[in-house]
DNA sequence: TTGAAAGCGATACCAA
DNA sequence: TTGGTATCGCTTTCAA
């Protein structure tokens, strides 16, 4: 037993005496054997440590894979950690895998990967974002396979869309401090070489502030990830450029944390001195000495969504095509509590 | 062009008026074939927007796949989310993918997912952890196909080992507290299923507090994951019940963090009243108003090499089953500085 | 420079 | 309850 080269289901049929018909319909527990011949089929493939091998299967036929290529932009952003958590653990539950695709925020890079990807047969996608390269799209299209976009919500996906309405989130938080009195406000995010959701926050943001009689006054998108450093030096950068600034808002959580942190070490006080509000309401905020402001967003929630409607489909169950995860301000107190 | 049946070889072949065998040479850049021809078939290819059938190719003979199986407790954990980052963006760099299993700290899990990964014909696997069930450890003998075995360092790995030496990181520890003069210390983590690293660290670090005369008073196991929240909580039970704690050492610099802002919410001086230690040196590190206690290990590093080995030894280059990723100490501001 | 035939491991279909 | 045969898309091998 144990051999080094690999063992097949002919081999398994003929050391138990039958056709590799046979021992195929025993492992497939498809009925239609005495159960003297299961046995011998099963001592078989014990005996001889018989994997199967599901190249084989899904290609001779009818099976799809139990692929499905996910494609996710980076994990040192702890959000996409939690989206793919969410995915993987619930397509484990259905007996899935993820392939996984990090594709650094760059449509090329998606464009390549999904390429790759495809020839691998995968039942399905589950892609980041809303924005593909023309290539891309033409390719998601012709593969005649289930594709969830999430993160962004898009009222006309490609096949079905899970995610939240970012334009949206931002106007709340915008329309939130502007009703506060926060006239002169400032922002800190990252930035990529394409439209992305943190993009429709800004401009859902900017919208609120300026129909509001405010102003956005800086914009910093840092050439970096949306972590915790990036949003103490981006808050550096944004106060040095902008004396009178009176709020900033980050592109999330581990971004307003940096920021929160410059401030304490500069000896500013929030709100008092400058108000910090946030996004994702990531677990760091949950230990913090006061409420972040922030926009709560459950990503967990979101993966094993996009996960589920993946499965409801390659099942043929009817599926509708946009699936709105939600989210809630988070009014905190790093933020002054009533106009002023 | 653009149907919805899968376009294969033969017709872009057929299309092309040439055989299949001309057509996949023309694809696989062999050579032997006139300029016209290649002209000719690429057309084809274009025009009916022919991928290839990646299963085929490695069902049909000697190559094998692109898949890399990669198996990572969870994410949550920012630092296996680092690992994985690096893994798979090193992979990438080599055309291969990162088929993922996230197999919650649980030997079951793994061996499950190990048995089904496997049937997909992987080019390697590289799983974290040392430790697996017997099973599992036979499926993988039997695989004939290099195993990278990360995160802890094992001496006598099944294949290849890449990681850190936990006990000796948890043992560097352990002997700078004591040589601070800290008598009696607590230790608040997670607890699973199985012996892991963090077990391997807090034996190293126990090991040596008591050589030196110390004591690790409490040890607090959690059943959660490694993060900011119950680090908060943990503190405050491993307080409630043990009073004359002097210094804490964590899991991990999240669950440190989480313990430095139950203290600060509790009116403790750090490190007057109480010493921190975490373990990772994770971003969160970066932008705290003071050195947190921790040690410094390279998670993308430690990724990116488990990656680059794996390739290096499918590329049958000549590869050392050990590959130490080191740490290093800091002793940061959040404990005493001197004996005392 | 090109093509025809065999075969990889499994399943579907039909026959016994 | 069983087994033979064709087949999936591609590459290898050998022949032209």
């Amino acid at each position: 037993m144990s051999k080094n080269k690999k063992v097949s289901l002919s081999q398994v049929a003929q050391a138990a005496g039958v056709s590799k018909m046979t021992a195929s319909r025993v492992l497939r527990d498809e009925g239609g054997y005495s159960e003297d011949t299961r046995a011998r089929v099963m001592a078989q493939v014990d005996a001889l440590g018989y994997l199967p091998n599901r190249l084989a299967t899904v290609f001779a036929g009818d099976q799809g894979s139990t692929f499905i290529g996910v494609s996710i932009p980076d994990l040192g952003n702890e959000v996409f950690a939690q989206v793919l958590e969410g995915i993987d653990r619930k397509l484990g539950t259905f007996g899935y895998q993820s392939v996984l695709g990090l594709t650094q925020h760059t449509l090329q890079e998606e464009e390549n990967w999904i390429r790759t990807v495809l020839s691998w047969q995968p039942a399905g996608l589950i892609l980041t974002g809303r924005y593909h390269s023309a290539r891309a799209t033409e390719m998601l299209r012709n593969a005649g396979i289930p594709v969830v976009e999430i993160w962004d919500l898009n009222s006309s996906p490609l096949d079905i869309s899970v995610g939240i309405n970012h334009f949206d989130s931002g106007f709340d938080m915008g329309r939130y401090l502007a009703s506060l009195g926060y006239g002169k406000i400032g922002y800190v995010g990252t930035s990529h070489d394409t439209a992305n959701a943190a993009t429709e926050r800004l401009n859902g943001f900017c919208k609120a502030v300026e129909g509001a009689g405010g102003a956005v006054v800086k914009q910093l998108c840092l050439h970096d990830t949306a972590t915790y450093y990036p949003g103490f030096y981006g808050t550096e950068q944004l106060l040095a450029a902008t004396k009178d600034v009176e709020c900033i808002y980050y592109q999330n959580d581990a971004m307003a944390f940096g920021g929160l942190q410059y401030c304490a070490g500069k000896g500013l006080n929030v709100p008092n001195d400058i108000g910090i509000a946030g996004w994702g309401d990531l677990p760091i905020a949950s230990v913090m000495n006061r409420r972040l402001t922030s926009c709560h967003v459950s990503h967990l929630k979101l993966g094993q969504r996009a996960a589920e409607v993946m499965m409801a489909r390659l099942s043929e169950e009817p599926v509708t095509n946009c699936h709105d995860i939600g989210f809630r301000l988070i009014p905190g107190s790093t933020v002054r509590n009533s106009g002023g």
